[in-house]
This record gives C-alpha cells, sequence and structure tokens, in this order.
DNA sequence: CAATTGTCGATTGTTAACATTTTAGATAGG
DNA sequence: CCTATCTAAAATGTTAACAATCGACAATTG
C-alpha cells in the first residue's frame, strides 16, 4: 500500500491562503473582504467563504461588525503584544516541559525536514514560506505535546503575533535559533530548549 | 428618541444557548450534535447553526471532524488545566493594570448591578446564573482594559476552564471574592486587586 | 470461511435563490 | 449652503434543495 496521500479540504486551503495573504501584508489592515469577491476568487459559493471568514474572525486576523461583513484586523499596540509574546512562551515552555523523553525518532526526522523547509525558504528569500516553516516548526512540537487542543489554544496567539511582523523580514538566526532547539531536544536537555526557545519567540 | 432596544443576533443567542448546556453539564462530553435536530429545536435552518458550531469549535467546546460532524469535547486533563489557569491570571492581571485610574462611576455601578446578580442567582440557587453573571464581571474588567480584542484571547480560555467545574457548584464565597476585586478597584488598589483576582481564578 | 466489494441510509458540504439590512447618493426643504 | 429624508444598489443573513462523503451491513468471490 503507498502513502496516504493527504486531503486538504477546501474550507482548509482557503482559510490557509487568506492567512498567509494577511500575515504578509498583502491585505493590509482594515482592508474590508467581500463575500462575493472571494467566493468568485476561490471558485466558490459564499457558503464556504463564510466558514472561513467566521474562523478567521475568531483567531483574531479579521474583525466583524454586524450586518456589516469583515475587514482585516490592525495591529497590536505594544503592550498587547508584550503579552502575548509573555502567553506564547509559557505555553511553548510547557509544551516541550511535557515532552521530555517523549520525541521519538521519526518525531527528529520531521523536525529536521521542516527545519531544511525553513532554511531552503531563507535562502531563497522567500519570506511566506519561511514564515510557514517555521509556524510548522514549533506547531509540530505543540501538537506533539498537548495535541489539538494545545493547538487551538496556540495558533491565533502566534498569527496574531505575525500581523505585526510584516515587511521587516524575518533576521538572519532565525535558522540557527531553531536548530539549537532542536539539538537541545535531540539530546534531552530541556532547560537549554527552554532557553532557545524564549530566546526565538519575540 | 426612545432607549435603544438591544437587538441580540440569532447566532449570539443560539451560540450562548449551546455554551450554557455545555458548561451546566446537560450536554455531557463526546455528546454528537446534529446540526439538523440544533435546526429544529432553536426553529432556524441549518446555516447558522452551521455558523454557531464551528465558532463553538474555534472556542474548545466541540471537536469537529471531517465529514463526521461535531460533537462535545472532553475536560481538560489537570496539567492543561493548570496552564489555563496561569494564563487567564496572566490575561486578568494584566488588564486591571491598564486600568490603574481608568474606571468611571459608571463602570463601577454596572459592576455593582453584574455583583447584585451574581449574588440573587446564588441565593437563588441558580448556578448556571452564577456562572453568567462571574464570567460577565470578569468580561466587563477584560473590555474595558483591551476590547473585543483581549475578551477574545481570554473568552476562550474561561469556556474551556468552566467545563470542568460541572456540578462542582461554586463555593459560597464566589460572592465575597468578586465583592474584595470590586472594592480594591474602587480605592484603585491594583496590586490588591491583582491579588483577590489570583484568589478568584482557580 | 474470510476478505473484499457493493449498496443503502444518514449526515455533512455546497450551492443558488430569497429576505433583510446597510450604505451612498440624490432630492427636496429649511 | 447645509441638513434631513427618501430611494436604489450592494452587501450580508437566511433558507431549502442538491451533491458528496462516511459508516454499516449484506452480497459476492476466492
Amino acid at each position: 500500500m503507498r502513502e496516504a496521500t493527504k486531503i486538504i479540504p477546501v474550507r482548509e486551503q482557503i482559510a490557509e491562503q487568506l492567512r498567509s495573504d494577511i500575515i504578509s501584508g498583502e491585505l493590509a489592515p482594515n482592508t474590508k473582504l467581500n463575500e462575493q469577491q472571494l467566493a468568485g476568487r476561490f471558485g466558490v459559493s459564499r457558503g464556504p467563504v463564510r466558514d472561513v471568514l467566521l474562523q478567521l474572525t475568531k483567531e483574531g486576523l479579521l474583525v466583524a461588525k454586524n450586518n456589516c461583513g469583515v475587514s482585516v484586523n490592525s495591529v497590536l499596540d505594544p503592550s498587547m503584544q508584550e503579552l502575548m509574546i509573555d502567553i506564547r512562551r509559557k505555553i511553548e515552555v510547557f509544551a516541550i516541559q511535557g515532552l521530555k523523553g517523549k520525541l521519538t525518532e521519526m518525531d527528529f526526522a520531521e523536525l529536521e525536514d521542516i527545519l531544511e523547509r525553513l532554511k531552503d525558504a531563507f535562502d531563497a528569500k522567500e519570506f511566506n514560506e519561511v514564515t510557514k516553516a517555521d509556524i510548522d516548526f514549533h506547531r509540530y512540537l505543540i501538537n506533539a505535546a498537548g495535541g489539538d487542543e494545545l493547538v487551538n489554544l496556540w495558533h491565533p496567539i502566534v498569527l496574531r503575533m505575525r500581523m505585526n511582523y510584516k515587511r521587516i523580514s524575518q533576521p538572519k538566526d532565525c535558522v540557527d535559533e531553531h536548530r539549537a532547539i532542536l539539538e537541545a531536544l535531540k539530546a534531552n536537555k530541556i532547560n537549554v530548549a527552554a532557553t532557545a526557545l524564549k530566546a526565538n519567540i519575540k
């Protein structure tokens, strides 16, 4: 039997695309989104689009007003940004502490793959892909530790934080930081990993 | 001109009712929810129901599987519960720190109203209403400090925490704890308020 | 007899038309 | 000239019918 081919639901794809557009800054804050236009763009009807808009609103990327549609949320003010960083660090440290000794060779291989994607994207200066790989790396750990439950808590926070990083493309030591985390995890040095993690979240 | 009559959107009402059912334990974990049945119960079509189910899924009260509908989520395991408490304390302390000197007489009057609702509900042993008033009290502060943005971050956490409190009806000093918080806020003693708040979140 | 395949029922995903609300522009009046 | 009200267009909220998917059980085949 062949490896299962991943089926990605329509809504998921639309959501992914819109998130990407928002985080990359292509869709600027306060841009109003029209359901009909989006439906046309993705070649589906308004139903699935509505679903996605609802989801992204819950994630904090969009804001909705009754009977007035949705628009792209504005960036966080500095104090909120700080709070988000704080919370995100708490969640991620919690995750790797729960992961102590739990990661298998397969997990490490997976993380290496993501890291490679990160490096390639960085070398190719495809910052959209850098962001995706970055998030994937962290999400893998979060998911391993707490499953969907924890990912659900963590995801909106990351997305919201990323909205503030528009155009200030990632620093060049982004790859190194993630490698440091991975190496520490491989060596089962949780405290080192936690420190590296906190340094990476900013 | 007459006083504006508060219009509560259909979806909001449905969401509120379902949240209430879930938190009260009327809808037990792992209960599967059928869109058609819910639509019938609320006298609307499946559209709005779907919207609500999506929202509650994002809030963590429900879990969805592709093409298989949604069911009520199970309670948090203890370590996650602890993490949630931690994060919620961080958010709420952040909120009242940002509120220092910002609350007006009108705010205090509003909070007094909520406190009265809390007391009445408690005396009448209507624990569902107790929970609502309790949440309203905290939400009022969160909203005053950080608006929708902060409420959005905070709300799912509270809801998820409350799922663990089923049937262990609130302790009798619930009212006193909130009064203590309010009095400290009135006196503008933020540190005292923060301590009282942390004691109340558990 | 076991395992795979095919069919049926039920439920979700999607669509397109209809109803309601909001917004913007024009028009009339002060 | 400004303001207020009305009207029309566009956008969202809602509905009901249609299509696709999943689970279970029965039938077929080796």
